[in-house]
RNA sequence: GGGGGCGUAGUUCAGUUGGUUAGAACGCCGGCCUGUCACGCCGGAGGUCGCGAGUUCGAGUCUCGUCGCUCCCGCCA
């Protein structure tokens, strides 16, 4: 097949910018060959570009050279084509193409490249499996639907914050990708270094420090859109390297912080979906959303709160709420309305969901007329505690109670959970809608059963609460600190905290912390002698652009919204990366392979 | 590290209780066709049933192992 060039040809519309204004004038246009309809007389040929269709016309009667070149047209071969645009016939004009009043009856014809048959087919509504995509990226990006469409909506995603961040007198600025690993957190990624053999830089997991020092540094105001990476396991909400709409500022309490970013949402929100958010957002304490939810990171658009019950069945004999109890954990219950829904067999397999989060199982009762139970466990409790736990739900005729006994933790795990299993299983979840919560107050420490220590829960430069100060060295566990999440849908989309600026501050928490002064100034000296020059208030958050994006665009991976994703085992199909390397960049680095 | 799902033609899938030569649709190749738009009609090619072992007279089907993709738990300050 001998090729066409340019040779000086530019487009004069893309696709779909041609009309029934442009009927009788002369258009030239580029793209792909999506199909080919071959009538042996006239030849259709749907060409595709950047935005969409437009139906070629090859008539022998037209051009008698066009047709014959026509013929040899394939799927995906490259094209330019001059013609003149005419109205369709009456009866041949296609409602569903926004191009199909008219068609562009091509007088030349430039094959500017041929392709094989594409290993799958790109006009197709249902797409091949994972594996065959993400190989083959470039081609499923064709594709109209799909990951195309959430890196256009990614674009001006990107475009329509930084310009908001701009007239808010944010400054962008870049911070480091080779920099050093820090204790505590997720898993670096590591790069070795050639001229200092032996030494490591680590990939961000984000520029926390970096940000912080920026501050310090008094630009008040910083953001970047900046990549992050996390060697931990993946999901489909989490890649190891991922996006963040990284912030920091000076001078400012959350709340003021809390509605920059709320303002910053109902424009993205106004002007990508064209949904008008209300504002303020509500806000949770991280005490209420465990309570009322079970887990920190609720989806509000549905009820089914849980309840805890403990007090009411605090009497009974019954042995799974006993034990729960007596080892000092809880009882939670959750009410599902009409629950004639669930059937006895899905009420039973309860105990299989229960289990993925660690709990023994899950009880539950339907309410008969005038409240009476009808349960496995109705004869285990007594009718006071089942008529306390009616009032306490608010049970009815008709529904069903569940119930968790359980630690806290656990108890909380499961029932939040099944909570969100539930509601979309019985579709009490409203699409199309989009609530956001801030969770506030999160506790400043977690304890690490393992390492039998406390550790950082949001990240040790976190600020404790001014009233939970005194607390830092007398009960850990219940310091609370000013770091907050910023929740959509059940999905942590954002999380940040105002920073601690005084150094006495930071070295109680380090103690608390159980890092000594030594340990401290090996870690992140160069932050705290940053620190004793004058570092301003400070604090910031961190938005998951990959998360919010995959939420507005409705795709149930993140991945649909990054252009290369990785697979679950952190492998590029595409490039076959991660790979092995030759033996004299290896030498260079004054590294070994050993096989595991 | 652990639990679940999937793996058959280029693609999406079917394949019964283990039984002859593993099928369909789309795609591909060739031919015909002047108003199609998932064009239509005729013909054809195309398979290491992910890979390896085992059970069996016989394995796409059963067992074990392994690899890949995926969802989840742990992990992810």
């Amino acid at each position: 097949m001998k090729l066409d060039s340019l040779d000086g040809w530019e487009r004069s519309h893309l696709s779909t910018e041609i009309g029934e204004k442009d009927v009788d004038s002369v258009v030239l246009v580029m793209g792909w060959v999506l199909r080919r309809r071959d009538h042996g007389g006239v030849i259709f040929v749907d060409l595709r570009d950047r935005n969409g269709l437009v139906q070629l016309v090859f008539n022998p009667q037209h051009s008698q050279e066009s047709h014959a070149k026509a013929h040899d047209l394939r799927a995906e071969w490259v094209i330019a084509a001059k013609g003149v645009v005419r109205p369709r016939p009456e009866d041949s004009l296609n409602p569903n193409l926004p191009t199909g009043t008219i068609e562009v009856f091509v007088d030349e014809l430039r094959i500017l490249n041929v392709s094989e048959a594409p290993p799958f087919p790109l006009d197709e509504d249902d797409p091949p499996t994972d594996a065959v995509r993400y190989r083959y990226r470039y081609l499923d990006l064709r594709r109209q639907e799909g990951a195309r469409k959430g890196l256009l909506v990614r674009h001006q995603f990107n475009s329509i914050v930084r310009d908001f961040l701009n007239r808010e007198r944010f400054v962008e600025i870049e911070t480091p990708f080779l920099t050093t690993s820090t204790p505590e957190g997720a898993r670096d990624y590591l790069v070795p270094s050639r001229v200092s053999p032996g030494s490591f830089y680590a990939l961000p997991q984000s520029p926390q420090i970096f940000k912080q020092l920026l501050m310090v540094a008094g630009f008040e105001r910083y953001y970047q859109v900046v990549r992050c990476f996390r060697d931990e396991d993946l999901r489909a909400d989490r890649q190891p390297e991922f996006t963040q709409l990284d912030m920091e500022t000076s001078f400012l309490d959350e709340d003021r912080l809390f509605d920059i970013m709320e303002r910053m949402m109902v424009r993205v929100f106004s002007e990508i979906l064209g949904i008008e958010l209300r504002t303020p957002f509500p806000q949770l304490t991280y005490a209420q959303a465990m309570e009322r939810f079970g887990i920190d990171k609720p989806d509000i658009r549905f009820g089914m709160e849980l309840t805890d019950i403990s007090g009411i069945v605090a009497g009974t004999e019954f042995g799974v709420f006993r034990g729960a109890l007596d080892a000092g954990g809880i009882v939670k219950a959750m009410k599902v309305s009409d629950g004639e829904r669930l059937s006895r067999k899905e009420l039973d397999d309860l105990r299989e969901f229960a289990a993925i989060y660690g709990g023994k199982g899950v009880a539950y009762t339907r309410i008969k007329k005038d409240g009476q139970w009808q349960s496995p466990i109705a004869k285990f409790l007594s009718d006071e505690a089942k008529a306390g736990i009616n009032r306490a739900v608010d049970a009815v005729k008709g529904d069903v109670i569940l119930f968790a006994a359980d630690s806290l933790r656990v108890a909380n795990d499961v029932m939040g959970n099944l909570r969100n299993h539930l509601a979309a299983k019985l579709g009490e979840i409203p699409t199309n809608e989009f609530a956001f919560v801030w969770i506030t107050d999160f506790p400043m420490f977690e304890y690490d059963d393992l390492e039998r220590r406390f550790k950082a829960m949001h990240h040790p430069f976190t600020c404790p609460n001014e009233e939970d100060l005194d607390k830092l060295e007398s009960d850990p566990a219940s310091v609370r600190a000013r770091a907050y999440d910023l929740v959509l849908n059940g999905s942590e989309i954002g999380g940040g905290s105002i920073r601690i600026h005084r150094n006495d501050v930071q070295q109680k928490v380090f103690s608390a912390l159980g890092i000594g002064p030594d340990e401290a100034q090996a870690k992140f000296g160069f932050l705290l002698e940053a620190l004793r020059f004058g570092a301003p208030p400070h604090g910031g958050i961190a938005m998951g652009i990959d998360r919010i994006l995959a939420i507005m665009t409705g795709a149930e991976t993140i991945r649909d919204v990054i252009a290369f994703p990785k697979t679950q085992k952190a492998t590029c199909l595409l490039t076959g990366a991660p790979s092995g390397v030759s033996p004299l960049q290896l030498k260079e680095l004054g590294l070994k392979v050993v096989k595991k």
